[in-house]
DNA sequence: TAAGGAGAAATTGCATGCAGAAATGTTGTG
DNA sequence: CACAACATTTCTGCATGCAATTTCTCCTTA
């Protein structure tokens, strides 16, 4: 940790229990027991607590009085909702960056298109998943407003436990790249309800592919 | 406090801090002394200290390491991309309800705006200023989408402290209505397009009454 | 008078302790 | 064997205390 003076030891554990649930280290629904924590850190109950508290205001894990804080579960028809809600941010986005784009955001975001086919042909996954990210925070960076750019990067953060095996899902990797290519079309030309329209249904896409994952573990365990 | 039981002292007092800044109780930069606030509510600076953290997750306060809370100020600039961020969302909202809304909600919502017609006769800006609240209230719930309703209905409360005279302004209640009347027709219309073109300028214009204001005050004290 | 600095006071960050609620284990009863 | 009632343990919610840092005050000096 390397901003000992700047930040407080709650911040950092912020950062680091809401890093652990993105990286899969507690699964939705496991409980976050506050002594437990306060041993793994190394600190007292007190700032896992003021941590706790910010954390659940992102969404990331629920607290429920009286209760151990938990890692966010959510039900199908809220699953959807969240997805829903991640579409029309980054949609708008989309539509943002067909207006505001520079010229040189332009060209970064065809370059690293461009070089997102070779992941596709070379069936990297990994790659294309860090891509894939990238991606997306050129189109957040892209709107020019902070703000938007912040809520919609947050909400892909809150989805994360829920994206995580997207594109181990066969034929998904070519499928996302040519969805990238009409959003990149669309805001290349600066045609902004195209640009919504075609981001609006990648997102959604994205929905499909984890229900579709769900579908195939319940098949197993049946 | 009715909900002793399901909440915690920490849950009302964020409510309570939160209120009071909405309400003006704090100004913009006000310090937020957490033995002063643990006096006031009565309670220690535990609970205080983790309200604040919830409520600076919202934005409405500003937590700096080592030193004192302050009530978010913001420069016009990071004003300007709030409000940009706002009508942002409120479009994408209206652009919801224009595909999604029941008939019932659409009759409600066109009866809304009917009695605001009265208040604007009137010029009764009081009444036009909660009938307003509803108004959007009503536009939030009609996406059938929790979550963008959440998030839109937050950014307003996190921009309240710079709209609440909005209304004061020479001829905006008349000028807000008949946006509303624009508004309305798209979405009673289902043309999503236009609800969020016109929700898009609607929400534009408060910015500019709020510059108005900010200049004329201004103007006085020179 | 303005600027600077040392010391005092106030304030935050965090650990600890305790009361009460929730979770867990145990025993008795149908 | 299931299950209900009670006892025990565990955990949360909050108050309090202390060290470290910031802020305030006042004095010195140019």
């Amino acid at each position: 940790m390397n901003n000992q003076d700047t930040q407080t030891r709650t911040d950092r554990l912020a950062e680091a229990i809401a890093d652990a649930i993105m990286a899969g280290g507690f699964q939705p629904g496991a409980k976050l027991d506050e002594q437990m924590l306060a041993e793994r850190y190394g600190v007292s109950r007190t700032p896992v607590r003021e941590a706790l508290r910010q954390v659940a205001a992102t969404g990331l894990i629920a607290l429920r009085p009286r209760r151990s804080a938990i890692v966010a579960t959510v039900t199908p028809a809220e699953l959807e909702t969240l997805f829903g809600a991640m579409a029309e941010l980054e949609a708008t986005c989309a539509r943002m960056c067909a207006i505001s784009m520079t010229p040189m955001e332009r060209r970064r975001l065809e370059a690293l298109h461009g070089a997102m086919q070779a992941m596709v042909a070379a069936g990297d996954a990994e790659a294309y998943t860090d891509a894939n990210q990238t991606f997306h925070s050129q189109i957040y960076a892209g709107t020019h407003n902070a703000v938007i750019a912040e809520m919609t990067a947050n909400m892909r953060r809150r989805l994360s436990p829920f994206r995580r095996a997207q594109f181990r899902a066969p034929g998904r990797l070519s499928l996302s790249h040519a969805e990238h290519g009409a959003v990149l079309q669309a805001i290349l030309a600066a045609r902004a309800a195209e640009a919504h329209a075609t981001m609006l249904h990648h997102v959604s896409l994205v929905e499909d592919a984890y229900e579709q994952l769900v579908e195939q573990a319940s098949a197993r365990l049946a």
